[in-house]
RNA sequence: GUCGCCUUGGUCAAGUGGUCAAGACGCAGCCCUCUCACGGCUGAAUCAGGGGUUCGACUCCCCUAGGCGAUACCA
């Protein structure tokens, strides 16, 4: 058989050399231990978190080691385009703090190794296609859907692995006549790679008895993988001349001199043919480190991949809609990632998350269950290390665009920084932000238009003594009082009533009390927030202003 | 079905042959306290099961089970 003259007839029109787009494409120049990484997605525009989560590695790795990080469009299939997904893609990673240094952006490619969209790439993935066709490596296969799925039933009925390989490869040594006859037919064809791998050997209950041969690969994440090599005859170029991801995976990552390959762990059971791939093009290979997923658990307790479509909570809007703040995402995303980030965060409470070393190796291999608890804890925390200014901005942009209910709060800056500030510069600070629904909600008391009662007085204060205290403390009022004679007035009408003035008194000796000075300060605190819970009277007073104090004791 | 990956408390996890099996979130209780939050203390709770190897196994090997994934001219 004569592959040089099969690849002609396959390719005439390409003229274009293997070695020039080598050339084209040089090695990078890079400090040592750089590492170029890549985000693929397809372009729905869809980012989930379970992408985010991805792409934070990709981004660690080749920014903390003065690498590359770029952007490469996958859109192999032309069903998924979205129009404006770039964009999106973009934007929405940007908004959790990870650009890119190279690749597609919505105003064309940035960097030397485009094109960074594969549906413009078709030249290059034919250049590399009619090579292995000319090898011997790869070749026309005709096989029609209906004739793949005959051969499947016949597998099936017989034990055998499904697929095109060995001698179900129907077309692997079809002689040059009749390709050339079929091509005359106009019959289509897909292009496959004509592996060099074989099954195992199977007893008639499909039980391996011969082993496959094994191949060996050091992921980064995973440590050493075994598996056994790839014997399918996979497609690489498809009826339209596209390629599939696995072609073009490989392609694209040698000529873009990937060095580190980071995707879902989804991909290991391709890895063989990925391999198989790149010695068959005569490449070296990228370090794989295949990520375990993000996880959830369903309605009957068992683990599961998240899923666009039944959780809300993994697209990444989500948590822009509800106001999270994209450091605490960041920070969270953090912590499943590396096991022992948590542990550095604690000993470095004020560094910068680009100090922490991230690396592969304290990745866990095992599916993470998505916790909102978590993420709502760390969520206080680094809301405290922003400052209320700046939480006033981010709130306020946010409310504009997601919560606009609540964009009346915004107007009065000084006031709203005062409110978010609250509590917060003690020793000791109050950890009570956490997103912005949350935040909206929590302070809503302040403002006259949200303002509404929603708790009722304690059980042991009557409505009549409620009504007392208040007129009492009123009547005593004075807004210039500090904190220690504001809760002396406060204590003196508890005692007048019948009130323990400390709640340990009441507790002893519940019967010579009413209730204690804790219930009396519940009833104003109710009058002036409308809820039984809230931080210190007093500074919430010192915020509202006198006229809106004695407006809301009324 | 077959193949691959995974398996320490409710969740995230440290651990690499000898530990009373860290820590964090959550939960419960106590303390602090005008409520809540914060903070402090205490507590309940884990090595999927079964075989080996070994003086000794969470750690090594095998089997089983469960979970997840792949089995496409989708990525």
């Amino acid at each position: 058989m004569d592959y040089e003259k099969l690849a002609q007839l396959l390719f005439p029109h390409m003229d274009k050399l293997p070695e020039g787009y080598e050339a084209m494409y040089p090695e990078r120049n890079l400090p040592e231990g750089a590492k170029v990484t890549r985000l693929g997605p397809s372009p729905t525009g869809f980012i989930h978190l379970g992408n985010l989560y991805g792409a934070f590695v990709d981004e660690r790795l080749a920014h903390q080691s003065q690498g590359v990080f770029y952007l490469r469009i996958e859109d192999t299939d032309d069903k998924r385009y979205v129009e404006g997904a770039v964009e999106t893609v973009i934007d929405s990673l940007k908004f959790f703090g990870i650009s890119f240094d190279e690749g597609a952006t919505k105003d064309g490619d940035i960097g030397s190794y485009g094109d960074y969209t594969q549906s413009r790439r078709g030249e290059i993935y034919q250049c590399f296609a009619k090579k292995l066709v000319s090898e011997g490596k790869a070749y026309p296969c005709f096989l029609t859907e209906e004739e793949i799925a005959e051969i499947r039933v016949s597998q099936e009925a017989e034990k055998k692995t499904p697929g095109i390989y060995g001698e179900f490869a129907k077309c692997r040594d079809m002689p040059f006549e009749d390709v050339e006859n079929a091509l005359a037919e106009g019959r289509t064809y897909v292009l496959r790679l004509k592996s060099g791998g074989k099954d195992a050997v199977r007893d008639e209950n499909g039980k391996e008895i011969v082993e496959a041969k094994k191949i060996s690969i050091e992921d980064g994440i995973r440590g050493r993988l075994t598996m056994p090599e790839n014997f399918m005859d996979t497609v690489i170029l498809k009826a339209t001349g596209m390629p599939t991801y696995h072609f073009a995976h490989v392609v694209d990552d040698h000529l873009m001199r990937t060095t580190h390959v980071i995707r879902g762990a989804e991909w290991l059971s391709s890895l063989p043919t990925h391999v198989e791939l790149f010695e068959k093009m005569g490449w070296e290979l990228p370090v794989y480190c295949h990520t375990a997923q993000l996880m959830k658990l369903d309605e009957n307790g068992n683990k599961r991949k998240l899923s666009k479509r039944e959780d809300p909570e993994l697209a990444l809007t989500y948590y822009r809609r509800q106001g999270y703040h994209p450091s605490a995402v960041r920070e969270y995303l953090l912590t499943i990632l590396n096991s022992n980030f948590e542990e550095w965060r604690m000993e470095n409470p004020k560094a910068s998350v680009d100090e922490f070393k991230f690396t592969t190796e304290k990745m866990s291999s095992s599916g993470a269950l998505f916790d909102l608890n978590k993420l709502n804890d760390i969520s206080k925390d680094v809301l405290l290390k922003i400052s209320a200014e700046e939480l006033y901005e981010f709130l306020k942009d946010w409310a504009y665009e997601f919560a606009p209910e609540f964009s009346d709060m915004f107007e009065d800056k000084a006031y709203m920084v005062k409110i978010l500030d609250l509590g917060r510069k003690e020793g000791k600070p109050r950890k009570d932000l956490i997103y912005g629904v949350q935040i909206m909600n929590f302070v809503s008391y302040f403002f006259d238009n949200h303002f509404k009662v929603e708790d009722k007085i304690p059980a042991e204060v009557s409505e009549e003594d409620a009504g007392q205290i208040l007129s009492k403390y009123i009547e005593s009022y004075n807004h210039g009082d500090d904190q220690s004679q504001w809760f002396d007035k406060i204590r003196e009408i508890a005692i007048s009533m019948g009130y323990a003035a400390k709640p340990k008194d009441f507790k002893k000796h519940p019967d010579e009390y009413k209730g204690h000075v804790g219930h009396v300060s519940t009833v104003i605190r109710i009058s002036l927030t409308g809820r039984s819970q809230s931080p210190d009277i007093w500074e919430i007073q010192q915020i509202l202003g006198e006229d809106a104090v004695r407006r809301r004791l009324r």
